[in-house]
DNA sequence: TTGCTGACTGACGGGCCGGTCATTAGACTT
DNA sequence: AAGTCTAATGACCGGCCCGTCAGTCAGCAA
């Protein structure tokens, strides 16, 4: 016995537009994803969010898993492009300049919704889906890292910090500020953070990091020279 | 009708331990939940890791998300105090090296597979939970920070510090510990950290720091005394 | 206008797993 | 030895939701 014609509900505007479809769901399953994570959501949500049925996600992606896969790397890629257009580094600038504007860069790149959401993404869903991880790690932390690493090394080169190994220094800067991004993100659950605006933990990250990189002879044996003339 | 008897398999070893029973089962729930995620943990899973049979679990918790609660309480308390037990300061060395000690102790507690765990559970399910995060935070994050703060306090006030705020630096200093921590543990998903050991990332860690906090005249305006007599 | 193609729909099947409960049996009392 | 209490069991139920596919219709070509 077939099956009886799915019968028309409120006629629904049905459009045929196979061109916007893919980046319609994904830009859904981000949301869906995103408030209920990977187990909790749901694709008859995520295909109402996008306004189509749920067989359409299936049209242009085979599995859930293969959905969530799509949307990481899809959004991944959006954010890296916003952030490196933000930090454009003018290469003269001194050395510590040119770090302040990139802990600016990356400060106001790393408290966007988006970037919260992804990051907890991969984190909480990294046992199934390592490889999103090292994705995500290569196309975002490993570029920006780059950057910030020859930023130092032209500042050492020049005298202007001290001698420090430029990819280790450029993983401190890192790490302060990712994750001083996820406790403003969450700041109501941590109380730590809770009485400081984002913008003096900018100032303090950047107070903090001037300090590690400047330098200063740690025991001046010998009378220190005047300023050159 | 009555369901018929169920007939027993193969002689299982059934005991009364009302009391072992709780740790049994919350054990289990930590390596099945931290494999594979609260959603994708079946129950049958843990109770069979557990060594008894899916009923006795609800003998002791009402439903799955009670025993993912309990879970994270019970483990944090745990990892926690084995932490507090390591950094035992001794108020009198001097603060470098007392923050140095501080450091080296995180470092070996937030390296534990344990630690990992608990990060990504309580990150991963935030938004299903997020008075995990705030309980899990309160009870270790915010208590180590009180005592590196008082660390910090106390160097300063004896001028052996830069003059910085306390509970900030403490902030910074867990900030590079923590993401340093997760890096590692998850290494070869981060290339910029594969080829580094663990030995030597604390190395670094403790070089970066060391300098951040040293006192230092920042513009040497007037020439420098001689050290004091 | 008509016919055709393939994008789109949504009710349904089926598997999975959280939670239940009638039954069993260990341990203790009398 | 018989009785009692309750920890423990595991087959089963039911709901949820992924993935399917028979059927529909927008848009274009002839």
């Amino acid at each position: 016995m077939p099956r009886p014609a799915a019968p028309r509900k409120h006629a629904a505007r049905r459009r045929r537009r196979p061109l916007e479809r893919p980046a319609q769901i994904l830009d859904a399953a981000l949301i869906e994803f995103g408030e209920r994570g990977l187990a909790n959501a749901r694709l008859d949500d995520v295909a109402r969010r996008a306004g189509v049925a749920k067989g359409t996600i299936y049209l242009y992606f085979p599995t859930k898993d293969a959905l969530f896969r799509a949307m990481v790397r899809h959004i991944a890629g959006r954010s890296i492009g916003a952030f490196e257009l933000r930090v454009a580094a003018d290469a003269d600038a001194p050395a510590p300049l040119q770090i302040r504007r990139y802990v600016e860069g990356m400060w106001a790149h790393v408290r966007t919704p988006l970037f919260a959401t992804l990051y907890r993404l991969t984190i909480g869903e990294l046992p199934d889906f390592p490889e999103l991880m090292r994705f995500y790690v290569k196309e975002t932390a490993d570029r920006t890292l780059k950057i910030c690493a020859r930023i130092i090394r032209t500042g050492v080169e020049r005298g202007e910090l001290r001698r420090v190994d430029p990819p280790t220094t450029a993983r401190m800067i890192h790490a302060i500020v990712i994750k001083h991004a996820v406790w403003c993100a969450h700041r109501p659950l941590v109380p730590f953070i809770a009485r400081t605006t984002d913008a003096q933990v900018l100032r303090d990250m950047l107070d903090f990091i001037d300090h590690a990189l400047r330098p200063a002879p740690p025991r001046p044996k010998r009378p220190r020279r005047r300023p050159a003339a």
